[in-house]
DNA sequence: AATGAATGAGAATTCATTCAT
DNA sequence: AATGAATGAATTCTCATTCAT
């Protein structure tokens, strides 16, 4: 409880806020311009910073890229999770749970949640810092693992037909990424309409329709 | 038909030749590379041509970059259009052949597929010339429009669940780029698996029986 | 004698003189400046060539730099060996040969001379391209070499004191870039002053009597 | 005598502390890594300061690694004049003492040394402040100062050969400078192999035979 | 006195694109 | 038609230096 340990837990903040900050605005850039289109100068100039500090925070380019996705990540495994041990829910209701926690992570970070799907088109990551790509890739398992526990308890209870529980799961991503995909490339186009929502909960609908047995 | 019409025939086809060349390496180089990544001098040399040869047969990288996605959507049309227009097969199986019309376009050209997904998120083709870029949209359109339409044929019929079908159209495509995109990314971390098609047979299976009434 | 061959002929010359003209501004530049302080831009500059033209010629700065010191050595080497190989001298005459090899090659190419040296101070060249690098060494080794040998057959012939021929080809070698040095540092000072070469004759006239048996 | 005073010398002490404690560290940067690839921060690292501390006890860089060299300059220079000075050495004994002291000086300093021969090829200490450049200049024109003496004295003396003094002082300098900066270059490549000590009195001892009246 | 944070001023390098031949 | 050569315009990243605290 002394003035040292509080100015150091005020100076603490401060860079957390510094990184945030940065971070905001390179998500932004990021995502209008794409990795390889943005450039350091134009995230600095936003985030009203010189492109040297940014350096200060991150050690290049690559890693402040892949820490915003490590955010996102951790944030939708966070909200999985929150289904998955919801034991009041039955496996029906998780996978729609699963659906609201992807959408919510969207809503959360629209832009960010394209990251990923970024990473997973360009090359862009294989030069991180392991440290970092280990936890994405972690991350990444982790979600895929729960949602396939959930898909597997469901045929183990009879309600969902039979198949491999990660390939639903790959599934389950698949619809989602896809719509997300395709709904931002329209919108680009025609930038009012904004069907995602229902159109994803039709085609959780319908993918629930098409698992259940009998 | 003089010889001066002979020689310009000659050389028409000349000149086609050449920009398949040009297209071929370049869709292997921006495949592995991704389209900042790859540079124009790395497609020259897989061309066995000088980078400025390039600039012949197309206005800038962007340029060629845009011919490919057309060919490819061009493709996929004429596969749809074949499945469309075959008025032997229910609604039913024309859901599943516009699968198959997908699946059979990746296999074409399998990486080239990813192309028509990277201009969903990059702006890539912003500056494109209005002619190709409109070409590219109007195809896509129509794409678009004969799944839709068939999906609406089927609502007719009794057999597909109400709801509006251009929504359908948007999810048979999400699945299928959903699907691609994942399997792709899961294929760069471990090679061997190739999970794609049946992973896709099923979650067309599962599309099928939600949408169906009852 | 085609005319393919002579044009091909012409265009290797031409890059020839392209390589040449870039490495004499660079040999100026870098020894006016130092390696670090010389930028490719000064050098670029100064060879009437833009940065980019330089890369052309040179994978970088580093290697640019290498090829100067290449030169000069091979230069030294040539005059060395000129001397080695000459039967007609005696063991002193040939010390003094390689005395004068050494003022040769210092006055063709008095800037570069001091690279060696530098190459001496600094760790600039470790990054090079193992083949230019491995040259290098080569070409020194082989220099100490005929010296060393030269010593050692003048004390077979009992006309120098007996010691270890290798520790006596270091301080021939010693005694002359020492020399160039501090006489260049002086200059520096006193632009006008020019004792280079007196000095040197009597610092080996000194070593000549210094090494004499009896 | 009053506390005033005391605190004064107390404040006074402690910035020389720091002073040497910043020398000491720059002096390890500097030589492991070059002028111009050490940076202050390394420095500051190794001192276990802060970058911006070091500019509280020297104007910038330049003056830091100037400040080294007059350090050892003045070691060097009160090496000489010990020898100079003691009326005990006969000539020749006093040029084995300059060599002496010179070696002594490169034992306790090994790496400081070679900083001097630094500022002899580079254009580094170029923009000193002056009064330091001044005083590196004037120690340095001493010591050459003392061992030209030295010479000319043998010279009257009729012990050495004829021939102007400052020249045979160069020559002494130059032999003792071109086998360190020789010795740690080959060092760099073989780092076990210590040849300094044997090849620089086997040097000194042809020097002195070779300047030997008759 | 000490420093954490910030930055301006470069530096090397890359690459799409042009143009004379 | 084809290209070798050249370059302008970026872009990432570094580092000496400053300054408010």
């Amino acid at each position: 409880m002394g003035i040292a340990e509080r100015k150091k837990r005020e100076k603490k903040m401060l860079a957390e806020m510094r990184i945030k900050q940065i971070q905001d605005a390179a998500e932004d850039i990021f995502i209008r311009k794409g990795f390889y289109s943005a450039t350091v100068e134009d995230i600095a100039k936003k985030a009203e910073l010189s492109p040297a500090t940014i350096y200060l925070y991150f050690r290049n380019k690559d890693e402040l890229y892949g820490s915003l996705n490590l955010i996102t990540l951790q944030y939708l495994f966070d909200e999985i999770k929150h289904v998955y041990t919801n034991d009041s829910l039955g496996v029906e209701e998780k996978i729609c749970g699963f659906k609201d926690a992807l959408y919510k992570t969207y809503q959360y970070r629209p832009l960010v949640l394209r990251l990923i799907l970024h990473v997973q088109l360009d090359d862009v990551l294989a030069a991180l810092n392991s440290e970092l790509l280990n936890k994405l890739n972690s991350l990444s398992q982790k979600i895929m693992g729960m949602i396939a526990a959930v898909y597997k308890e469901g045929v183990q209870q009879g309600k969902f037909i039979e198949g491999h529980e990660n390939a639903h799961a790959d599934i389950i991503w698949a619809v989602f990424t896809g719509l997300v995909l395709w709904e931002e490339a329209k919108r680009r186009i025609n930038p009012q309409k904004k069907f995602l929502e229902p159109t994803l909960n039709r085609a959780f609908d319908i993918f629930c329709r098409g698992i259940k047995k009998e």
